[in-house]
Order: structure tokens, then sequence, then C-alpha cells
DNA sequence: CAAGATAATAGTAATGATTACTATTATTTA
DNA sequence: TAAATAATAGTAATCATTACTATTATCTTG
């Protein structure tokens, strides 16, 4: 992987920002930049990224949103504003953390864990 | 809300299937059944029965999948073959009933707590 | 350091899932 | 049973994302 002027911008954008950016909005902030990016080429270096486990992506809301923090940490979505919000919690407490610390009120719990299922592995 | 025809076969079709049915697959289902059905009102009724809390919908590598299954529950995914399996577990031991138990190799966590933040509180 | 190899780019067209629109049809309820 | 209106089929439009192509920038290696 090369380091394009453009790749290093949208990188540095996204791990300075901690709200959640989707890809218009990066486009919009490295316009400022540089006038005259694609917006291909935004899309084409965020999936690059990704695949390098530089940075991380999340869809909320049918809509993908890139994340800097490559760290081991949940997110708390609020279904009013939009703000997807960053956690660092043990799993232990991490309810009463979010209730009575943070004072977010939970309507939804999304878990998933993904992987590679029992009949995968015996296919290999 | 009135029950049309279509809509009681989409709704019948999503509660009798546990793989987590996308929009375009239930659309090919429902059309051995009412052949002439519009994709249209396949993705309008998805819509009004999640609103309506009949059925709930989850966004996996950017695709919509519904589940007829109401009931507080979890899921794997397969990042190989794309199977979404159902998980019923309790939190204290999901690990290793997922790891020892279903044999399943977990690579990422992905938990998310939906509902009203606490400066959205306030505004009310 | 120069030059060839090739990864990345800008700009534009295409895709694919989903939504909007409109005239017509079906369901409800009084 | 008939008026009120929600839902439909069919089609066009939208919106995020991807594909394509000729050109440009970056990397590597002699």
């Amino acid at each position: 992987m090369r380091y394009s002027k453009q790749r290093k911008e949208i990188l540095e954008i996204i791990k300075t920002t901690n709200s959640h950016p989707t890809a218009d909005w990066i486009y919009e902030r490295v316009r400022t930049q540089i006038p005259n990016i694609s917006l291909g080429t935004v899309y084409r270096n965020l999936r690059q990224l990704v695949d390098n486990d530089l940075i991380h992506a999340r869809t909320v809301n049918g809509m993908v949103h890139y994340d800097g923090n490559l760290g081991d940490h949940q997110h708390f979505y609020c279904t009013d504003c939009g703000i997807l919000y960053d956690l660092d919690l043990s799993l232990e407490d991490f309810v009463s953390e979010i209730t009575e610390n943070l004072g977010h009120v939970i309507h939804e719990c999304d878990l998933q864990f993904n992987g590679i299922c029992n009949s995968c592995q015996q296919e290999q």
C-alpha cells in the first residue's frame, strides 16, 4: 500500500475525529484541504484502510461510520440525536455504568459475535 | 393498519423462517404465492411491520436482515458462509457457550446499546 | 538519482438497495 | 352496502457505493 497525500489526509481526519464520521462527511472535510479530490477516492481509501486494519467500520441505521479508535471498546447510539458515543467498559458492570454513571437510557442492546462457524471449520 | 393478503403472506414468511432473510429473498419467496406482487410492496410492508414491532430488522454487512423472533436473543454471524445464527444465552457465560459448546470461533464482538442519551433527556 | 513498474487518482458512468409517485384496487366500518 | 381511505402494482427516482479508464504520483532498484 502506497501513501498518497489523499490517503494520509483521510487517515489523519479519521484518527483525529471521535464522532464516527460517514464517507460523505469525510469527503466534505477532506475537500477543504484537497478541493478536487474525488468521492471515489474517499471510498476506495476507506475500504483500503479498513482492509489493512488501520480503521474500523460500523454500520448504524444503514450508514457506514468509520472509527479511528482501534482499541477494544463498545458504543452507545442515541436514537434521538444520532450521536454514536464511545464506551470503554468491562463486561461485568457495563449496564450500571451506562445508566447510573453516564445517565443514558437503554432501549435496545445489540450484541453480535462474528467469526467462523462450526460447519465452515469442518470444510477446511 | 389493514391486513392485505400481501401483508399476511410477508409476515407469515418471516415468522416461519429462522434464516434472517433479506428483502430480496422475501420478495422471491412471496412471488411463488403472489406472482405479480411488487417489490415496493415488500419494502413498504417490511418497514410497516418493523414500525409496528411485529418483526425486527438487523443490518449485517450493509444488508438489512429481518427477524420474526421477537424474544430477547443474540446472534452469531459467520464471516465465511454468511449465515446469521440465533443465540439464546445468559450474559455471564456466553463466550464459553459459543466456543466450547457450539464450536464457533469468535473473531469479533459487536456490542452496541441504543437508547436516549443524557443530553437529549435534558432537552425534554 | 533516474527510470521503469505499478498503485493511486480524478472524473464519470454504472450498480444495487431502497424509496417516492400515481392511478387503481381492496379492506374496513358504520 | 357504500363511502372513506389504506394498500397495491408498476414505474421512475434517489442515494450510497462501486466500477471503469486514461492520467498522474509513488515506490523501488540498479
